[in-house]
DNA sequence: CTCAGATCCTGTGCGC
DNA sequence: TGCGCACAGGATCTGA
């Protein structure tokens, strides 16, 4: 899926709808990773609020003073984007496609079908045990030593940890490459190795590479966008992330990439050495 | 509890 | 040009 940044913008681009109307709806019929909502009780009200919680859109809508809360997620592979009515057919893959009062559209493509189009009433198994935002104060160096400590410590890789929705949502492979990356830090290592200070740098730049990324507009995806037609905002930035056997951009020696709870996992072997005892 | 692997599905890009 | 295969942004579930 869009990752968390990603999400963060394709909620600022559904501002423009608020308070607008719906006036169709329109479905593939085809199943999403559930069955999506039956939405016919949608039209006719009125859009009029969007909210994040991990990579979970929550779209709230006025019905006659009562309040219809839709959850939206996007998958590997979904996206929400707006045309002109009369601009842009449905294409295959779009899933819904809303349209509101002042002619425009609102389409959820998604080829792989891996996102959700659910009431957020039914959503509790999804919303339950998930962990903290990451930008969030809660997301922290002591808290993720505490995780790791707490009970019999933690051995597996750092990198499934920090990409585990009960830890801390929002970070996916992506971004779990590159704050590896730029923390020196060799995705493989053993979580419970890790020291403090090691967990303050990596938890730095997890946030410091999500607040960038969402403020250049969201992406590190290739064919991620918002909106009508832009191209995706693709980073020509990611240090590690898609560069395996690419020169390092810090040591220039090839980055390799390993799998790591079946996802690739690109590092420098040289700026990124895999440590088996505690600390530097 | 832990954790690796399978799984849902289509599209793309590569080697042959 | 076509075929088969590996792989792709997520997140849950199963079984060892």
């Amino acid at each position: 899926m869009p990752e968390l940044p990603e999400v963060e913008t394709t909620k600022t681009s559904l501002m423009p709808l608020l308070n607008h109307r719906i006036v169709k709806i329109e479905t593939s019929g085809f199943r999403l990773r559930e069955p999506m909502a039956d939405l016919s009780s949608l039209i006719g009200t009125r859009f009029i609020d969007v909210k994040r919680r991990a990579k979970y859109l929550f779209l709230q809508f006025d019905k006659y003073g009562d309040t219809l809360e839709l959850l939206i997620h996007l998958g590997m592979s979904g996206s929400l984007g707006q045309y002109l009515a009369t601009t842009q057919p449905i294409r295959k893959h779009d899933h819904m496609v809303i349209t509101f009062d002042h002619g425009i559209r609102l389409h959820y493509h998604d080829p792989r079908r891996f996102g959700m189009i659910i009431w957020k009433n039914h959503a509790q198994k999804y919303l339950k045990n998930i962990g903290p935002e990451p930008l969030s104060d809660a997301f922290n160096a002591q808290y993720l030593y505490h995780i790791i400590h707490k009970n019999k410590p933690i051995t597996r890789p750092i990198k499934s940890l920090i990409m585990e929705q009960k830890i801390v949502v929002g970070v996916g492979n992506i971004y779990a490459t590159e704050s590896l990356f730029l923390s020196k830090i060799h995705p493989a290592t053993p979580s419970f190795l890790l020291t403090l200070e090691q967990l303050e740098i990596l938890v730095g730049h997890i946030k410091a590479i999500l607040v960038k990324a969402i403020e250049v507009g969201g992406s590190s995806l290739k064919d991620f966008s918002v909106g009508d037609n832009q191209t995706g905002y693709f980073q020509q930035t990611l240090l590690a992330y898609g560069r395996e056997g690419l020169p390092c951009p810090s040591c220039h020696l090839p980055m390799e990439s390993i799998k790591i709870v079946g996802r690739a996992s690109v590092f420098c072997p040289f700026c990124q050495p895999l440590k088996l005892t505690m600390g530097n």
